[in-house]
DNA sequence: GCTACATCCTCTAACCACTAGAGGAGCAAG
DNA sequence: CTTGCTCCTCTAGTGGTTAGAGGATGTAGC
C-alpha cells in the first residue's frame, strides 16, 4: 500500500515542476523525502496531497511564508481556523487592490493606444503621456 | 541656466529612489552623469525628464527593456511611432490578461472566506479548498 | 551482459528590479 | 573643528524559480 513515487511522477501528478519540488524540500515546506537505495527521493500519497496544496496556493498568489503558515495549520486540525481565515483575507485584500490598480493602468494604456495617430514619434501620444504624468486621466497613481 | 542637481534632488523631484537612479545609470537607461569636483553626480533638467519618463513607465508596468526601447524612440522623434504603439499594445494585452486572472482568483478567495464558519481548522473551507482544487468554481486556473 | 536512453542526483549561477549595508569621503552650518 | 547629512563604491541579498554542468542510477531492448 505504501508505495514510493519518483520525483518525476510526483511532479507530473501535482503539476509542480521537479526543481520546485526540490526547492520546497530545501526550504522546509515539504519534509525531507526518504531515499531509495540509489539515493532517489520517494514520495507517498500524503506528500502528493501536500504538493497539490502548495501548487494551488501558489496559483492563488499566496507567498511561501503564507503557505508555510497554512500548512502548519492544516497539520493541526483541532485549532480554530481564524488564522487561515485571516491569511486568506489578507490575500483577498491584496488581490482587490492589485485589480484596482491594474484597471487604472488599463485605462491609461487604452487612452495611449487609442490616442496614437500612427504618425511620427514626435507627436506620438504614447511617448507624450509617458513623458508627462499630468496627461493621465487619474494622475493619482 | 544649466545648473547641476544632486542625485538626492533629482530623486526627490522625480520620485525615483537614489539607488534606483544609480542602477538606471549602471544599466544604461540614463547617460553617465557628469561629476562635480567631489565626484558627485550632477543632473540637468533633461535627466530629470528622463527619470520621470522612466518612473511613469515603471508605474505602468513596462519592464526595463520595453522602457529602453521607448526611450530610444523618444530620442528619434522623426521615426514612425508604430513601435511605441506596439510596445504599449503588448503591455495592454498583458494587463488585460492579468486582470482577468486576478478577478478569477478574487472569486475563489471570496468564496473561501465567505465559506469559512470560523470553527476548527478541520472543517475550514479555506484549507479545504486549497487542498482540493476540484472544489474551485472554475478549476481551470 | 551490453547499450541506449531517460531519469535522477548535487551544486552553482542566472533571472528581474531593486534594496540593504559596510566602510569611507565630501560638504555646509554652527 | 565638530556634527550631521549626503554622497561615493562595492558586495550581497530578496523571491521563487529556472538553467546548466557533470555525474550516477534505472530500465528496456537486443
Amino acid at each position: 500500500m505504501i508505495f514510493g513515487m519518483s520525483i518525476g511522477e510526483a511532479a507530473r501528478q501535482s503539476g509542480v515542476k521537479i526543481p520546485s519540488v526540490r526547492y520546497y524540500e530545501q526550504i522546509g515546506l515539504l519534509p525531507n523525502a526518504p531515499r531509495s537505495e540509489g539515493n532517489r527521493r520517494q514520495y507517498c500519497r500524503a506528500d502528493l496531497q501536500r504538493l497539490m496544496f502548495i501548487r494551488h496556493a501558489r496559483e492563488l498568489g499566496f507567498d511561501i511564508e503564507a503557505i508555510r503558515a497554512l500548512l502548519t495549520l492544516q497539520d493541526e486540525p483541532g485549532q480554530p481556523c481564524s488564522n487561515a481565515d485571516n491569511i486568506a483575507k489578507v490575500r483577498l485584500a491584496e488581490v482587490t487592490r492589485r485589480i484596482q490598480s491594474l484597471v487604472a493602468l488599463k485605462t491609461e494604456l487604452e487612452l495611449m493606444v487609442e490616442g496614437c495617430r500612427h504618425g511620427r514619434v514626435a507627436e506620438c501620444r504614447v511617448i507624450e503621456v509617458l513623458a508627462d504624468h499630468g496627461k493621465c486621466v487619474h494622475p493619482s497613481h
